[in-house]
DNA sequence: TTAAATGTCGACTGATTTGGTAAAGATAAA
DNA sequence: TTTATCTTTACCAAATCAGTCGACATTTAA
């Protein structure tokens, strides 16, 4: 299934849009600061979310990127089928031209274990994530005094690759 | 989530199992070459499905392997799980110790995506897959006149990590 | 007791992927 | 024309992957 960082950051990046979604163009080193990221590897991951469809992006002073779609048509197989190469388990489920389908004993298992985590990837929207994720915030400001979450900068939610 | 050719191996060596339980002893080299994968290679995923329970090895003369538990008791989850060093998808839904759990705003859907693949990788066991394989194999076998695919010696379903 | 047939373990390696940096450029507003 | 913004491409070090290899341990049969 192979989530790499990018997916990771994707997922940042486009929660992080749903979030403001309505509040103007987000700008590349606002929306990185906010989210950890690297704003030159935010690039390559901008760019494939573009070439989906996912964001939009102006140009220019006064540019920035917002969602092109609402929060509620996008779901997360929709950004991490986006950002990743392969994002199926098995090379011969992916391409579907294994010629050897009939012999192999594991070929229909992959191609249930891949169907269903699309199906369920397809389930999850952005939209549903961000009422999770402000209901969550929501609590938590309640109890504390700390300045809103969304306007403090994040760092990566991860160590190296191996712990 | 990082499928990588281990889980491939791993699977095709359990199915292969599964189809000659109670048969007595499949040795290495049988097994490496009814499935199409390197025995040197396979050793190192052998000794993951030993260590994790799932399969019982006999040294010297006669020796072998066969699987430890019965195929309905084996899930999907088992046999990826022994085998790779991280299945889920992001570091900080693995060690479960993200510092910044509550304020990363990608957290709880990598926890619901980590947790709804388990569920459903759990709720697949060897043995259902087995009988699938088994039935598939039947209704082909009545149409040709091939030999059992399962003395056929079968080679990797897969290309280079590239198309 | 020895030889043969098996599984076990760890070191090593070339190729690929990953995750990131950087530089040069395009575009639009001020 | 300057400045703020996104775009594209090239490049890179480090890690991972998918093995290969060799030495070794164990059991049985001759």
């Amino acid at each position: 299934m192979n989530f790499t960082a990018k997916s990771r950051y994707a997922l940042k990046i486009m929660m992080d849009l749903a979030d403001f979604n309505g509040e103007g163009l987000q700008q590349r080193q606002k929306i990185a600061a906010r989210q950890g990221i690297s704003p030159d590897f935010m690039d390559h991951i901008m760019a494939r979310l573009r070439a989906h469809g996912l964001v939009t992006s102006i140009r220019g002073r006064q540019g920035g990127f917002r969602l092109e779609k609402s929060p509620d048509e996008i779901s997360l197989w929709d950004i991490f089928s986006a950002v990743e190469e392969g994002l199926f388990p098995v090379q011969c489920v992916e391409d579907s031209g294994c010629q050897l389908e009939a012999q192999c004993i594991a070929h229909d298992a992959w191609l249930d274990v891949a169907h269903i985590i699309q199906v369920e990837l397809v389930k999850r929207s952005l939209g549903d994530l961000l009422k999770k994720w402000q209901d969550k915030k929501d609590k938590q400001t309640a109890f504390s005094l700390l300045p809103a979450l969304k306007l403090q900068e994040n760092s990566e939610c991860r160590g190296p690759r191996r712990a």
